[in-house]
DNA sequence: TTTATTAGAATGAACGTTCATTCCATTCGA
DNA sequence: TCGAATGGAATGAACGTTCATTCTAATAAA
């Protein structure tokens, strides 16, 4: 549709300082920065509601109010509402999924950081870490392709980070793995982990404490 | 505004189904029949039109002309929306869940049957056994409290069942395990099936026959 | 047999509301 | 001053829901 389009999506945000030598009308990179704030603020805005109400059911009126801002303006950055939407599940899954796991060196690494992504999603404290906004996602990827393209495509890039983790951790134990082992096994630990997601929304009661003594047994057993 | 509300709107179905011994015009319970199969009509077509757009994106009009009739017919046999969307749940729920664990005796049983889930849900042809449906469900329960104790009080008896699978399954390997331990696996199984729906959405390309030697050896291990 | 009566099933055109989106007058910073 | 930034009203489409009406088929009356 129309593309007014300004300054945004170049991706620098150049945090700039006003040199501004030859200016034409604006300093250079102050607009740019703004308007990435604009954006991060309707983005902010947006997660809120999509948490509240799920994709569909939030309006662009509430993410307009909860931005504290006009429905209209939210046009000046954002194409459609769609375009938020997919921004969203890209933001999601960037701070979502591979957390830190460069860091996960043994299989008590690994189990820690499972039940401590467990524990953020139970707390529903944390935006970033929400299991209802992670489970829509997961199932509007099953029926919007370009969400799907998003999502399979980070699902790639964090399972190549977690076979090395794995095959790290492997190593810690004195076993080598094979690449492909460690494919399938880094598959298997996505698997549990996305079912702790489910898990913290069908039953709140649950406690990583009471998880952790099984969940370190079935890891240790997926290493050996 | 005005509520004009003239003679009509009876309010009740009043199914047919004499009170009077001899009633006039109708067998009875042929009404009551015939309501039962309009619903499931519905159903039927409510679930499919979930499946293709989400709760909130699918609209009333799609459900109607899916089913077959009028928009306004719906409203005969459902108060609201909202109540399809619950009755779907319910219905997902009860043949999603609990498909044959009475007859899962050993832990190859389990294994198998949690790769024939997810096989099913991999092959998107089987409205009763879909992952995005069941996806969604889950995130609107950690929004609608009405939702969520449809998929607690499920998600529990699911459990109960489970945990005596997991028992047979234990002392078919000549192990004894107690009630909490017990409950504790079953958990931990329910999370890995939970698992496989979302990794079916995520990554379409894998199979069950490649998960097999990890799932088998982390149930194995589940059950020492 | 024919006709009149009846009641539930079904329709489709509205209802008022809310939706995403557009447009424009105004404000603000330079 | 000028152009960018902004709020808010306006838009038409689509929403869930309701309602007067029509259809269908069986009963009751003739």
């Amino acid at each position: 549709m129309s593309e007014p389009r300004i300054g945004s999506a170049d991706g620098g945000e150049r945090a700039g300082e006003g040199v501004s030598g030859t200016v034409p009308g604006v300093a250079p990179g102050a607009a740019a920065t703004r308007a990435a704030r604009q954006r991060a603020r309707i983005l902010d805005a947006a997660e809120r509601c999509f948490i509240e109400r799920g994709f569909h059911a939030a309006s662009m009126a509430h993410i307009a109010a909860t931005a504290g801002m006009s429905a209209g303006l939210i046009y000046r950055y954002f194409g459609a509402k769609n375009e938020i939407v997919q921004a969203i599940v890209q933001r999601h899954l960037e701070t979502d999924g591979c957390v830190a796991m460069r860091r996960l060196n043994t299989r008590e690494d690994i189990c820690t950081e499972a039940l401590h992504m467990f524990e953020r999603w139970r707390r529903r404290d944390d935006p970033s870490m929400n299991a209802a906004l992670m489970l829509e996602l997961t199932a509007e990827a099953a029926r919007d392709p370009e969400i799907a393209q998003i999502v399979r495509s980070k699902d790639q890039t964090v399972n190549q980070e977690l076979v090395q983790a794995v095959q790290r951790a492997a190593r810690a134990d004195g076993v080598h793995l094979t690449a492909a082992a460690a494919y399938m096994r880094a598959v298997v630990l996505q698997c549990m982990v996305e079912g702790l997601a489910c898990r913290v929304v069908r039953d709140p009661e649950l406690r990583a404490k009471s998880l952790r003594p099984l969940l370190t047994k079935v890891i240790a057993a997926l290493m050996s």
